[in-house]
DNA sequence: GTGGTCTAGACCACT
DNA sequence: GTGGTCTAGACCACG
């Protein structure tokens, strides 16, 4: 079976990216418990340690809190989350702006190129990439 | 003086897309000497052996040819040139428009969003992101 | 002591060599650990980052499997395993015909020959090569 | 365009091998002339000083003889060439059967595996190999 | 001069 | 402990 995890990026960020996408698009809401180290581990066949990992950077990043003895939850800062979202979609953005530019893409051919993908009309064909 | 290179990606991967970008934006033509590692290395203030792993690396790909003690040069095969433009920009377009709706963004705002980045107009300015 | 290595052919290749024997003669079964750089680096006498260029390269043919800081496994698709076999007989087989027709031999002879070679009879000789 | 010439091995044994290959098989005849190192480097499009190594070479292993001022020519003594003949079946055929057995095929197979590809009859088929 | 290989030794992040 | 990367310096065969 393909492995689910990327080989240049650290495993422990992508679980953490995993657990911020959940947050993200509300499947974890603000104050839900996080599953424990050990669920995580088992769900996604994990060494303990690497998933124990990705929540402490969590915890430092404050997009989850600790509560002793009863398990981590996410933070109930909206604001947090919110920014959290607007950080990351600007990463992607720019990433992407960047990159088009870089490979001699310009302004509107871009912009076309994006509509053709999100909602591909008679319009556009897939020999517009 | 700020290096040149970043940390997250290995030095020789980032070679590897220096020279691709320089045979996309067709500053390497397809048949063209590409200058000898030493000469890469000097230039670039990094160990030969980097160099070569990079130039290796893209001999892989068969984006660049060795001729034996002539040097190396752009594969004369221009389909692998532009299938590597587009394949570039495949992958960027689907890793962007992936992640902004795993963000919750749809069609219609991914575009919209874009539109605002790549030419900002007096309806949109950066902090609407 | 004579060295283990030939002078013809780089000695990472041969290390690639000798772990494909190990896989195909079933001696590293599929999804078996393969030793360690280190191992492999003390036991052969080879310096680590020659060991280490051999098993990359054996990744990059998909023959082994890298698990971060777990390792190197050999892979488990058996396919994969028994498409080398069948490979490499292949290329030996055709190189071996092809030699020997290139140099005016024929259909039967070139059987007699390989039947002489593998089970030396009353009537064959090694002289009638 | 393919290369003609194999990147693992020095072209200028490439070329020896192609000479030897046309004395073997009687299209260069003991005693016959052959071609001046411009015309060799000309029709196979390599640098003369390459052509120049290979004829050096066989000239070294008493194959071709140079005559002052006359050019270069196939030995006239016939028992070097049968002895080249055998000499190169031997390597061939030593080479096969010693990778073929360390693929764990032994006699019989690879004789019968053989036969399957001098002369496909009605009873072997490709999956035999 | 060119690429290719090898050694030695070091540092790093990941598990 | 594991692989991955990088540097430094050396040697070699090829063209």
């Amino acid at each position: 079976m393909a492995d689910q995890f990327d080989n240049h990026l650290p495993i422990y960020m992508q679980i953490m990216d995993l657990i911020k996408k959940d947050i993200i698009s509300g499947q974890l809401m603000p104050g839900d418990k996080i599953p424990s180290v050990r669920e995580l581990a088992a769900e996604l066949q994990i060494n303990p340690n690497t998933i124990q990992r990705a929540l402490q950077e969590l915890e430092r990043e404050e997009i989850v809190e600790s509560k002793r003895g009863m398990g981590r939850y996410v933070t109930g800062d909206q604001a947090k989350i919110t920014g959290l979202k607007k950080e990351k979609a600007g990463e992607l953005l720019s990433r992407f702006v960047q990159g088009m530019q870089e490979l001699g893409f310009h302004g509107a051919d871009i912009v076309s190129i994006v509509a053709g993908a999100v909602q591909p009309g008679p319009l556009n064909d897939k020999e517009g990439l």
